[in-house]
DNA sequence: TATGAATGAGGCTTCATTCAT
DNA sequence: TATGAATGAAGCCTCATTCAT
C-alpha cells in the first residue's frame, strides 16, 4: 500500500497522528498553499515536532498525496449515498444538487482543491491519483444515468459521457467562480443551475 | 501603471524586454508551475541574465501580476469581437463555443490559468486582478444577453446574473476537465455542451 | 571502568545486554561506518529499543569506544599466544603471517578498523585507546624480538623500535590494500612478504 | 567530465573559486572529517557563502570526489619524475624514499587519507576513484620495476606484483603509524625501512 | 528492565535577490 | 543596459537522545 514508514506498535494512535497531521496540513495548504506552507508551520499546526511528523510520512509529498487519497474517499462514499437513494434518479441527483454546490463553493476547500489540481500539473504521482479519482466518479455517475432506474438507458455511450463531462465541468467550474466573484448568490445561481443540469439528465428535445 | 521599477531610458526596448520576460515566464510556469520555475530557467528562457529581469520586474510576484495582467487583455479583446459581430447573439456565441472549449482545453494554457488561481487564493493581488478581469467578463457577458439584440432582454438581472454564473462555470470548469481525463473527446463534448448553452441563452421553458 | 552509566542490579544481565550491542554495533559499523550507521538500526539488529541502549551506553561514542577496548583485549591475547609458543621466535613470526595478513586483510573488519581510525583522528578518546593499544602491541613485540630466546637480542633498542615499526606498517598497511585493490592475490603476496619480514627479523647483513 | 554545475563565463576565476573550496574543505575534513565538517564551516573558511559552493560543486559528496581527484594527480606526477630519473632505478627509488615517508607521515594529509578510505566503504564512487588511482600507480611502479633499467626485469609478473603490494602496504600502512605512535621518530625509521625496500626491490638471495 | 513516541538541533541544498563591474 | 558572481534566509529532512509509561 502507501505505507513506507516505521511500523507502529499501536495503530490506533498511529492514525490518530496521521489525521492530527493530515488535518493540520491541510488546513496550512489552504491559507498558504503547497510550496507556502512549509514543515515547521504544519508540524506547529499538528502540535507535533516536524521531525515526528515523518514517523508517519514519508515527505511532504507523501502528505498532500495522503490528503488526495482522503478526498477521493470522500467523494466515493457521496456517490454510494446517491447510488443507495429511492425515487427517481432525476429527482434525487437534482436534490443533491444544494449540497453539491455548497460542496464546490467553499472557499476554503476550494483552494485545497486547486492546489492539490495545481501540484497535479507538476506532480505525476498526484495527477494519477486524482484521474484515478474522477474516472471512478464518472463511472458512478454512468451508473447512475444509464443503470437501472436511469434516465438515459437509451442513450449512446458518447453522448452519456459527454454529459457527464459537462455536468462535471459546471460543477468542478463553481471552485473557481466563488474565488472569482465573492458575491456570487448561490440561491440565484441555483435558480439557473437546476434547468441546466436538467437538461444534461434528460434525452435532448 | 504597475511600474515599480526604474524609470527606462528607451521605452520600446524596455517594454520589448518586459514581453521577452512575460513570454519566457509564461512558459516556464506553465510547464513547471509558478514554484517550480526559478528565475534563473526563466532568464535563460528570455536570453537575459537573471540580474537584468529585476531591472523590469520588482520581484517574480511582480510577474505572474503581469502575465495576469495580459491575460486579461486578452479576454478584453475576445468579448470585443463578440460585440462586433452580426446578426443573432444566440448564434454568435453558440458559434463561438468551439473557440472556446478549445482554448480552455489547451493542457499548457489551462496549467497556467490553475497556476495563476492557486496563486490567487494566497496573494491578494493576484486575486483583484483576476476578480476584476472576471467582473469585466461578466459585464460584458451581461450586455451581450441583455443589451441590444439580446436573448434576455426581459429577463430579471438576478437571473441573468445567475445564468451568467453557469456559463461562465461550465467554460472555467473545462479547464480541469482536460487535466482529470486526458482521453476527453472534445467533439463528443460539444455535443453536449451546446443544448446545455442554448439553455442558458434562452428563457427558460 | 568506562562506566557512566546507571547502576544495574543484575550485572552479568547487563553484561550480556552490552555484548549484544557491542556486537550489532560492530556489525552496523562494518556495513555502513560510522555515520552511516543510526541508533535505529543497531538496535534492531541488537534486538532491543533505541532508547534501552541508552541504559549501557551513554552516547553512540561511547559505543564505539568500547568496541575500540574489545579489540584491544583481542589483540593482547594474539601477542600472548605468540609468546607462549614453543621454539625458534622467528618461525614463531613467521609462521603466525599467514593468520595475520588474513586478519588484516578481512574487508569487513578492515572496514570497521578503517572507521575506528578515522574517528580516532577527532575523537581524542578513541586516539588514546587505540594508542595505548599500539603501545601494548609494540611492547609485546619488542618482547619477543630481545626478550628471551629472540632473534634481535644484541640489536641496539632504536633499531629494534624501528624494525618493529616497518612490519606494523606493513601488516597496518594491508587494510588498505585489500580495499584499494579487491582482486589482491593474498598468496602470492605472501611469497613476497615472507622475505621482508624476515630481513626485519633478522640483524641486517 | 565532472563538469554537472553552472558553466562560468571566467574559467580562471572558476577554477580558483574550486580551488578555494577544495582546500578549505580539505582544511575541515582533516579536522573534523567528511562527516562531522558541515558545510557552513567548509565555507566560512572557504571565504565564500554557502549556496556559492553550490555553483561549483554539485554536492558536498562531489567536493570529497574532486579531492581525491587532486590527490590522484599529484600522485601520478610525482611517479612521472621517477621515471623522468636518469641513473639506477633502486637507487632513484631508494633516494626518494624519503620524501615518500614524509608524505606519509604527515599527520593532517595522514588524517585527510584516512577520511577518503573510510569513506570509500560506503561510497562506491570515492571508492571506485581510489582503486583507479591505486591501479594506475601500481601500473606505473611495476613499469619501473620491471622496465627499461628495472631490477626486475627477469622476475615472474605475479612475484613482483606480490612485491609491490608490500611495498605499497608498508607506505600506506606508514599513515597509520604517526597517528597510533605520535613518538615515532622518522630517521630511525628509515634506517630499517631501507633495508626492507632494498630486499623488495632486488631479486630475493 | 524495556519501549518507542517524541523532540529539536543541525545537516545539506535551493533560490530569489543584490551589486560590483 | 547588462552580467553573473555572490549572498543568506529558508526549506526539507535526519537522527541522537530523552522520557512517560
Amino acid at each position: 500500500m502507501t505505507q513506507k514508514t516505521k511500523r507502529h506498535n499501536d495503530p490506533a494512535l498511529a492514525e490518530a497522528r496521521r489525521n492530527q497531521v493530515l488535518c493540520a496540513a491541510a488546513d496550512c495548504f489552504r491559507r498558504k498553499g503547497y510550496h507556502g506552507a512549509g514543515m515547521a508551520e504544519i508540524s506547529k499546526t499538528a502540535g507535533m515536532s516536524a521531525g515526528h511528523i515523518y514517523n508517519y510520512f514519508a515527505s511532504k509529498e507523501a502528505i498532500i498525496e495522503s490528503i488526495v487519497e482522503r478526498d477521493m474517499e470522500e467523494m466515493f462514499s457521496i456517490f454510494k449515498e446517491f447510488a443507495d437513494k429511492p425515487g427517481d434518479r432525476v429527482t434525487v441527483l437534482l436534490d443533491g444538487l444544494d449540497r453539491g454546490v455548497e460542496r464546490h463553493t467553499d472557499l476554503s476547500q476550494g483552494a485545497l482543491d486547486l492546489e492539490m489540481l495545481a501540484e497535479a500539473a507538476r506532480n505525476e504521482k498526484v495527477a494519477n491519483l486524482l484521474r484515478e479519482s474522477d474516472s471512478h466518479a464518472r463511472d458512478s455517475m454512468r451508473e447512475l444515468l444509464v443503470g437501472e432506474r436511469g434516465p438515459l438507458q437509451g442513450t449512446a455511450l458518447e453522448e452519456v459521457n459527454a454529459r457527464i463531462e459537462v455536468m462535471f465541468s459546471v460543477m468542478g467550474g463553481l471552485l473557481l467562480r466563488k474565488m472569482l466573484n465573492p458575491d456570487l448568490d448561490i440561491n440565484e445561481l441555483l435558480k439557473a443551475l437546476r434547468p441546466t443540469m436538467k437538461t444534461l439528465l434528460l434525452p435532448f428535445e
